[in-house]
DNA sequence: AGCACGCCGACT
DNA sequence: GTCGGCGTGCTC
């Protein structure tokens, strides 16, 4: 009898043991059904034994073989082990999100598109060739190809890739997910025909399945895909691509909380892999790294394309009389000339919806979700307020429910309201919306890009969406209609996003052409995130920036665990926050070490409550990843939740709302 | 995470 | 006397 070892995606740290009856053949890596206590699950073999390994149990038997071929190797296994520990989940957990569901293996419609001249290397620049040299070089150190906009980075991974897949290694290349829908994913699907797998947020589970295991079999060279991409089973990856390293994307959002920059690191160590990162606006992190001469740091100075950086104006909106609404006289005038030139213009909003949010101005009332506690925004389309964490709404008041005032209003300002506007101003200009509401419905969002780019639409309107990655050769300006949203954010990288997001989307105008401009609306002319963005410079905001992180000791001059509380009942959340603040600092009396960790908290999350539920935050701070990680993993051994509280935990968190 | 078992309050 | 609240502990 053969008895195998099982994880599940579970909270349970231990791999449980089964027997395998007679009939069963079955190995490390595939999934089994087995029952676990009272219930029936999906696990994974982890372990293999030919004895049983105890005489204390009687062994269950599995019920079932799920799989035909191992979905995991022994690399993918250990890697499981090392997110495991790192980020203090369950094995199951990890090996769970690494291949994200998926019964069946069904074949993935081909990306191949109708017109097939092939896509065709382009020349390059000197400094692109010694970029594809240093990268092909097999550096230990990861490399950082450091360019603006337009400077031709995707054109030196894809070269690059092209020498490591000679060479007989595999590469994996990672992009934000919103990057990743269109031109990109066509232009590496060609010029890798057939030998490549694009890892795409539409695909069903049992797609990713069925690309997962191509890429296990060995029938491709290169995986293109988001985040978890990351994961992509190859035996011998050579190179490891991060596109727009600073992107929050690359970071999970719920557990385990891994960061795929992280995993690359990791990954690229292991299987000795080189691995290169790039963006025009690095995070704060990287910039340091490259400083210290962590990350070898390779630079793409000029646009390949010929148009030069846009002008870029800063408009304070405190200044306007208000009767122009959200739209400057200034931008409203550019609009005209760029317009009348022919030429192409995109507003970006960094907020959905008609409005920020509704309030009372007798008695200052403010209409906010009633599970969360943030402001519900008002819908036009759908006639509701709704809220943008957990999706309550209702319909929109007009008189004010604390007072009866009929003095009530809406205050900011929504993509919904700019289209408005836009349309009133511009009678006759072909106008489009593209945000996360626009997008719900079906295929709309690429019919959109596709039709801007073929000059068929004036005006583009957008949140997030509209300021990633994109070229559209016909735009020759673009408005932030409100730049400094992001800054009152309690939130240590507040400056940061406010910083990248201004610079990432004036990079979409002029791409092609000299004439780029781009208009900055802000309360905040004066803030340095702004102005430094508006100026362009990049050296000194992170300069500058870097120096506020060292005063203040947060990351990179500090490592950070988020523990998050949270619950229905207010009073218990308080109480068990408390408690582990005492047990925080009785583990760190009893550590030896020079430099004692720090516990910061508890505090209430500034997303006090979400989904009904109160949220209290401990933020733990210490000078080195080892100190952290060790204090961390003693405390979630040793504190126990009673039920009704539960405990997230973020190492290294890239957000603290 | 589930789900069972177990020990105290208001109902036919 | 029983139905059901959710606190504690286990799952090979």
């Amino acid at each position: 009898m053969n008895y195998v070892d099982v994880v599940f995606n579970t909270p349970l740290k231990d791999a449980y043991t089964y027997a395998v009856p007679e009939k069963f053949v079955c190995s490390v890596g595939q999934r089994v059904m087995v029952k676990l206590g009272s219930r029936r699950m999906t696990g994974y073999i982890v372990g293999l034994h030919d004895q049983p390994p105890s005489e204390k149990y009687d062994y269950k038997q599995i019920e079932r073989v799920v799989d035909k071929e191992p979905l995991f190797g022994i690399q993918e296994i250990a890697l499981s082990r090392w997110m495991a520990s790192l980020y203090l989940c369950s094995q199951g957990e990890a090996l769970a999100v690494m291949i994200p569901g998926g019964r069946r293996d069904v074949a993935v419609p081909a990306f191949t598109s109708v017109e097939d001249f092939l896509d065709r290397p382009q020349k390059l620049t000197a400094a692109q060739l010694q970029a594809i040299e240093a990268i092909c070089s097999s550096e230990k150190r990861p490399l950082y190809l450091y360019g603006v906009t337009g400077s031709g980075k995707t054109e030196v991974f894809l070269q690059a890739a092209e020498r490591i897949i000679a060479d007989g290694r595999a590469v994996i290349y990672l992009v934000p997910e919103i990057t990743l829908t269109h031109q990109l994913s066509e232009q590496v699907s060609k010029r890798f025909a057939g030998r490549v797998a694009v890892l795409h947020s539409s695909l069903t589970p049992s797609q990713r399945l069925a690309e997962w295991l191509r890429i296990r079999r060995g029938e491709v060279d290169i995986v293109i895909g988001a985040r978890s991409a990351v994961f992509a089973p190859f035996k011998n990856p050579g190179l490891l691509i991060i596109d727009e390293e600073h992107e929050n994307s690359y970071k999970s959002g719920s557990a385990p909380r891994y960061h795929a920059r992280q995993v690359a690191m990791h990954r690229a160590a292991v299987s000795k892999a080189v691995l290169v990162m790039g963006s025009a606006t690095p995070s704060i992190e990287a910039w340091y790294l490259m400083k210290t001469e962590r990350f070898r740091r390779l630079e793409l100075p000029v646009r390949v394309s010929g148009g030069s950086m846009p002008t870029i104006e800063i408009v304070n909106m405190a200044e306007e009389d208000g009767a122009g609404g959200p739209l400057s006289y200034k931008l409203q005038s550019e609009m005209r000339r760029v317009l009348q030139a022919g030429r192409q213009v995109i507003l970006f909003l960094n907020r959905r919806g008609f409005s920020y949010f509704f309030h009372c101005r007798t008695c200052g009332y403010e209409m906010r979700c009633d599970h969360c506690s943030v402001s519900l925004t008002y819908h036009r389309e759908r006639n509701r307020m709704i809220c943008h964490y957990c999706g309550y709404n209702r319909p929109p008041v007009q008189v004010c429910p604390e007072c009866g005032s009929l003095d009530v209003g809406y205050s900011g300002f929504g993509t919904e309201m700019i289209e408005k506007e836009v349309r009133k101003l511009f009678p006759g200009r072909s106008i489009a919306r593209l945000d996360t509401d626009a997008a719900r419905k079906k295929d709309s969002t690429r019919d959109i890009l596709e039709s801007f780019k073929k000059r068929e639409i004036d005006i583009l309107l957008g949140t997030q969406m509209v300021a990633k990655g994109l070229n559209f050769p016909g735009v020759d300006l673009v408005g932030i209609v409100l730049a400094d949203s992001a800054l009152h954010l309690p939130d240590f990288r507040a400056q940061e996003r406010t910083f990248s997001l201004i610079m990432q989307v004036s990079g979409r105008s002029g791409r092609y052409s000299d004439n780029g401009k781009v208009i900055i609306q802000t309360y905040r002319p004066e803030n340095s995130a702004v102005r430094l963005a508006a100026g362009g410079n990049i050296i000194q905001f992170c300069d500058e920036e870097l120096e506020v992180r060292r005063q203040t000791r947060f990351p990179p001059f500090s490592r950070l665990t988020r523990l998050v509380f949270r619950g229905r009942d207010k009073d218990r959340v308080i109480d068990q926050a408390d408690q582990a603040e005492a047990m925080l600092m009785k583990i760190i009396n009893a550590l030896e070490g020079n430099s004692s960790p720090e516990v910061l908290g508890p505090a209430e999350c500034p997303l006090s409550r979400i989904a009904g539920n109160w949220r209290w935050q401990i933020i733990i701070r210490s000078e080195t990843l080892n100190e952290l990680h060790r204090l961390t993993a003693v405390f979630m051994e040793q504190f126990r939740p009673p039920s009704g509280v539960y405990i997230e935990v973020d190492i290294d968190p890239v957000s603290l709302l």
